[in-house]
DNA sequence: AACACATTAGACCGATCGGTCAAGTCCACC
DNA sequence: GGTGGACTTGACCGATCGGTCTAATGTGTT
C-alpha cells in the first residue's frame, strides 16, 4: 500500500482517514468494522466520533480522497504535451503500474479504490452513492476531453464517438480492478490495457 | 428480477439458494445476513443450517448458479451458427438486454451477479475465492475460443491476440457491471457495449 | 403400532456491529 | 492560576452477526 506505517506523529483525524482508505480499499466497506479501523490507527473509539459523525460519513471523505488521486493524475494529462491519444495511452500505463506495484510490494492486486467500494455500495441506498456518481461522471468528462483533443490533433479518429468511448475506457478500467483482485495477475492487466486501447481508433495523423 | 415470489412450494433448499441469489447480487455478501436470507425465503434458521453447513458455502454454491446462467449463454453462442464475430456481439447485447431488463423491472441495475461479488470479496482469504478464478478462466477461455474461431472464419483478423482480447472482452463486462451499477444508466451500457467490440479487430471477410 | 429418519422450529450462544456518553487530560488564553 | 474548549479514554448500549442445539413434527417402512 502507499501510507501505511507513517510513524510519523500526523494528526488524529489523519491517522484514522489513512487506515479507513488502506482497510477499504482491501476488504471493502461492510466488511471493515469501526473497531478494526480505529485498531489500525492506533486511536480509540470516542476519537473516531469526535472526527466523524459516522462510519458512512468517513466513507464520503475516503471516496474524495481516493479521487483527489485519480482525478491528479487526469488533469496533469490532460494538460500535458503530445497526441492525445498517446496521453489516454499513459493513464492505462499508471493504472498497470500501480496493480504491479500492489502486487510487488503486497502479493495482491487490490484495483481500484474507488471502483471496489462502487461495485459493493451498489445502486441501493447509500449517501455515498451520490459521491460515486459525481466521481465517475468526472472520469468520464476527463476521458472525453482528451478523447476531442485527440480528434483536433489528428491522434483519434473524427469517427469516434467521444462520451460513448470514454464510457468504454472507464468500464475498461474497472474491468481490469474487477479482474486484477480476482485473478490477480499484473502481466494480464497489461495486456487488458493494451487491447483496450483499440476502442479509441486512431486517426489519420 | 428473475424468480422471486415462486409461491409454487417448491424445495425449502430450492427457497434458500434463490433468496440467496437474489440478495446477493442485490446488496453484496457482507451486507447480507443469514436471518435476512432465511426471512426472504420464508425459512427458519435451523432448516438454514440443515442444508448448508455455512453461509460461504451457501456463497460457493450461489457462484456456481449464478456461472451455469452465463456460461450456459457462452455455450450456446460457441455452437451457433454464422460468424463468430457477431457471435461476441450477441453475447454482448444479452448482457446489454439483461441490464435494460432489470432496469425496467426493478428501476436499478445491479449488474453482474458474478462480478459484483468477485469484485467485493477480493484477493484476501475466502473459499470462495478459487471458485471465482475458476469461473473467470472459463469465461476467458469461451471467449479465446470464439476469438480464434472467428480467425478461423474470417470474421476476426489475424493479428489478434486470442488471450489478451479474451481477457479484455471480460474486463469490459465486468466494468459495464460497475458503471451500471453506479450510474444505472442502460443506454450507456449499450454505448460501451458497442466500443468494447473494437477491441476485437474484423477480419477480411 | 412402533421405529427411523428427514425436516422444521426457534430459543439460545458469544462475538461483534455502529454508536453514545460521562469523565478525564491537555493546552491556550485571560 | 483559573477557565473553557478541544481532544482522549474506554465502559457501555441495544441490535445483529454466524452458528448451535434440543425438542417437536411429520412421513414412510415394517
Amino acid at each position: 500500500m502507499t501510507d501505511t506505517a507513517d510513524l510519523a506523529e500526523t494528526g488524529t483525524r489523519d491517522r484514522i482517514l489513512s487506515a479507513a482508505r488502506n482497510l477499504l480499499h482491501r476488504e471493502g466497506y461492510s466488511a471493515v468494522g469501526v473497531a478494526e479501523i480505529c485498531r489500525e490507527a492506533g486511536v480509540v473509539k470516542g476519537s473516531f466520533y469526535h472526527f466523524f459523525p459516522s462510519k458512512a460519513d468517513l466513507l464520503s471523505e475516503v471516496l474524495r480522497r481516493n479521487w483527489r488521486g485519480a482525478n491528479g493524475a487526469l488533469e496533469t494529462l490532460l494538460e500535458s504535451p503530445g497526441p492525445a491519444r498517446d496521453r489516454i495511452a499513459r493513464f492505462f500505463q499508471i493504472v498497470v503500474a500501480n496493480a504491479r506495484r500492489m502486487h510487488r510490494e503486497d502479493g495482491v492486486i487490490y484495483g481500484c479504490n474507488i471502483g471496489v467500494l462502487a461495485s459493493e455500495l451498489g445502486p441501493s441506498l447509500s449517501e455515498a452513492e451520490e459521491e460515486l456518481r459525481g466521481i465517475f461522471n468526472q472520469w468520464r468528462r476527463h476521458f472525453a476531453a482528451l478523447i476531442r483533443a485527440g480528434q483536433k490533433d489528428g491522434s483519434v479518429s473524427e469517427s469516434c464517438d467521444p462520451d460513448a468511448t470514454a464510457a468504454a475506457l472507464l468500464a475498461s478500467i474497472q474491468g481490469m480492478s474487477v479482474l486484477g483482485r480476482t485473478l490477480n495477475d499484473p502481466d494480464m492487466i497489461e495486456a487488458v490495457a493494451n487491447s483496450a486501447l483499440a476502442q479509441v481508433p486512431a486517426g489519420n495523423h
